[in-house]
DNA sequence: GATGAATGAGTCTTCATTCAT
DNA sequence: TATGAATGAAGACTCATTCAT
């Protein structure tokens, strides 16, 4: 009955992480975005009501690619779940620093985009929780040095993911790589 | 006989540096910076010629200040240096997120942001070589494992820097504690 | 064998009129008025071909349903010519303030929506006519104070319609009232 | 010091006035606005925030004015009042079918804007009480008909005031004339 | 030197209208 | 005929930068 649409919801979303993760928060814009896709620049507007509002939808599909993984993983060997964690978080690794910028989403006005970064905050806690609940249960079972406070410890693991992989190593083989590393060390 | 000025280059400098830390490159800009030194904002012209040779300058006296420690110091213990070395990023390692933004500042029209560009590119390069050399010595020496490529070794070094210090523990010791872990790991 | 239409012309028009009523010619907008019908936004447009043609089209409207009733008039006893007219204008009295804006239509392209305009200036001269007319009458008959000029008798009866009926009596009670007070006036 | 404005906030706001009365809360923009001030559109922005603390600021003034002479009024005796509040209304009289767009100003964002527009209701409510007093006191002292409800007179009396001057008489000359028809009537 | 005023380029957003199915 | 998609023109607002005093 009417014409179809020349990109979906979705691909718009996949161009604007491209765009996002490139410019940083306040260096993306609307005619960037219309440039990396066809049509002209108020048509993005029959997707998402304002800027804030696909911010916000991208970061909240991006980290809910990260729970849904996060969530159905096996936690009953700490190790184990660890590392499978960090192959987790790797896959959308960039978009941690995005994240970060969450707090610049203006939600007044939009009640999707207010539950967007709702939904995104929510998340987050999660993750910390099991990341901090995981590094625990490794410490209480004596795989991990117990001089180290364990925030330090989670601090340390969760930095891994923003180790550059300049080797460019499949993601489930820097992951390997990089928890050997963590735990045991670069020492020979 | 001039009229004696209100602050200094350094102290817009200083200001520039928290700010551009806080909102980012394009985040930050001239009203910011003008809301939080005396005088009107046009007078920040008095000092740099426009919004890029002010970043730019920004970046080069912290990786200056960076290189200037970096040269000093004294390489002939290959540990040694590199545990030094990692307390030297960590004074100014939040400027590396910005430093990452180099690319977007404008070069055209002013000599002197080109300058300054030039002068953080080179740095760069010669803090990676500097880093690359010190890994490498200490590869060498045997006292990192040889099945990490080199690349691998620098990157996961590199990346202690942006750990976050959630305990607050000054510089030379969280320095040192990373680097503990660095090299000994997190197992038990 | 066309599809059967959701609505009609006149539905529409009666929207239009209460939109245009309490948003006023540039407050109304399409959006707004398929919100308040079933269907597209574009669908409007098999109804009318553009938004100046739908308020005209309502203008015209509402000053025929005005004009028929006072052509209709009898007017052998001017006093109660004018009572009567005065009911006639307070069905619509409300789009008094509209018809003021008629100037804003913009004409040009569309052939319907200047006859339309016409018709409502028509309509308008007539009525103004009628009314001085019937106010000249009535002054010839010595019902009316002759050392007022004309047009003020005209001016301040036709002013008359827009007096708030804030105890919400029926319009014909209302219109009597204000007859009333107009000949009589407020004094004891 | 600096270069001298082109124009005062009050001939801004003289202009809006008039533009606003012409084209309407909805109809009145700023592009409008800036072709007939000197300069470009932009600098208006140098005077007010927004296009609300513009409409906001105009209507203040408006209300203002009539209020300080409204507040001087000697109520000793009603019917010279009364005749004086309708003189001063009139001054302003072209201002309250705008007042009555007061809802429309988006009052979020701007302290200053909310300000005004409470101002501007407060206003409202005194002048609203103030008349009722008056002609209730008119009404106690015997001097208008006690069978027409109070609010009915005053809406009466209120709605005098939109007459429309088409003699062009000078205002005290027509508020006197007008005055004189709302007690005495049209009535010969 | 310092500064308030001025400005034009650029971004966000809305909306009447057209298009393709 | 009905409609969702597409679009360009327009208007609000911001900001780096220049100007005049």
């Amino acid at each position: 009955m009417s014409r179809k649409q020349a990109y979906s919801r979705s691909e718009l979303l996949d161009v604007t992480k491209r765009l996002v993760l490139e410019h940083g928060y306040d260096g993306f814009n609307l005619k960037l975005l219309s440039q990396h896709l066809p049509g002209a620049r108020s048509t993005i507007y029959q997707y998402y009501a304002n800027k804030d509002e696909i911010i916000s939808a991208c970061m909240k599909r991006a980290i809910q690619s990260i729970m849904e993984k996060a969530s159905a993983l096996d936690e009953s060997d700490a190790s184990t779940a660890l590392q499978e964690l960090l192959a987790i978080y790797m896959e959308e690794f960039k978009f941690h620093q995005l994240l970060g910028d969450s707090y610049k989403i203006k939600t007044n006005g939009s009640e999707e985009t207010r539950a967007n970064v709702e939904y995104v905050e929510n998340a987050h806690e999660f993750l910390k929780v099991q990341l901090t609940r995981l590094v625990q249960k490794a410490q209480q079972e004596k795989l991990l040095r117990d001089d180290i406070p364990l925030p330090v410890h989670v601090g340390v693991f969760f930095n891994l993911i923003s180790t550059p992989n300049m080797m460019n190593v499949p993601v489930s083989q820097w992951s390997k790589l990089l928890f050997d590393m963590w735990m045991g060390g670069a020492k020979k």
